[in-house]
DNA sequence: TCCTAAATGATAATCACTTGCATTTAATTG
DNA sequence: CAATTAAATGCAAGTGATTATCATTTAGGA
């Protein structure tokens, strides 16, 4: 996978993908990753975290998402399209996804004269955990 | 209005709300404020910016938006509810508003058992500017 | 006008992320 | 399989946006 991107396979770009293929939560900071690494016992450098994680994202290995302001998350790329929802009390991330959402975009985009390269569509709230319901 | 919002009318907040409101570009990042102002001869810190802008937030008097990583613009809050597309060449927001897909959200968030507070819906792509139009 | 809590300005600090550079390494070549 | 070399890494310093600190100033009620 790497290798196809045109990428040399290393060590850390390896560890790096199997971090992100392994974990339950899909959707890691960078420092997620540094920290899981760091733990394996390995030894990896921070910069080496964020740049690999930005190949990986121009290689569309993985996406890069901003659910909250301050710091990105990545998750594998995968076959079909999403967008998410995501508790603003414990951080989980679900993900859905809409066809007649996507068609009503695409049509707005058209009238307003814009060519869609991309879009963001998260929905924030309280997840169904008895912990999350809102106050 | 600074003042219904329980906030004491002082010349930074009088005059970075009147920077909002006479702004042509609606979405504005501190620094732009911080710069108006500060072409306008008025002198005032960047910290009193940001402090202002969020006090703004949570008094519902101005929205905070992502559009691109890395900093945040605010716009004087409205009273329809809107979502925006963003030019990635020039940088221009338009607003869209969509009932069909405000109703598919809420599905959604019913659906899988979430109480929404909040949603961002950016679209991204090039506008019908000959300038940005893709390559 | 006086008083006090709140707000400001200047500056230092933080946080997430990026960059520069000397060293190491993958993987091509002989 | 060793030599070679361009690419990748680790470390540390650097950025850019934003936040915190704190002494000084100010709004607005008494």
């Amino acid at each position: 996978m790497i290798r196809e991107a045109g990428l040399k396979l290393t060590r850390p770009r390896a560890s790096i993908l199997a971090v992100l293929e392994s974990s339950q939560k899909k959707h890691l900071s960078a420092e997620d990753v540094f920290q899981v690494l760091t733990q394996q016992g390995q030894q990896i450098g921070f910069g080496t975290v964020y740049r690999v994680l930005t190949q990986f994202e121009s290689a569309g290995i993985v996406k890069r998402h901003n659910f909250e302001e301050g710091h990105a998350v990545f998750e594998l790329h995968q076959e079909n399209h999403h967008d998410h929802l995501v508790c603003l009390r414990c951080g989980q991330v679900k993900e859905f996804f809409d066809e007649k959402i996507e068609n009503c975009q695409d049509q707005i985009a058209e009238k307003m004269g814009f060519a869609i390269i991309d879009h963001s569509h998260v929905i924030y709230g309280y997840c169904s955990d008895p912990e999350c319901t809102e106050k």
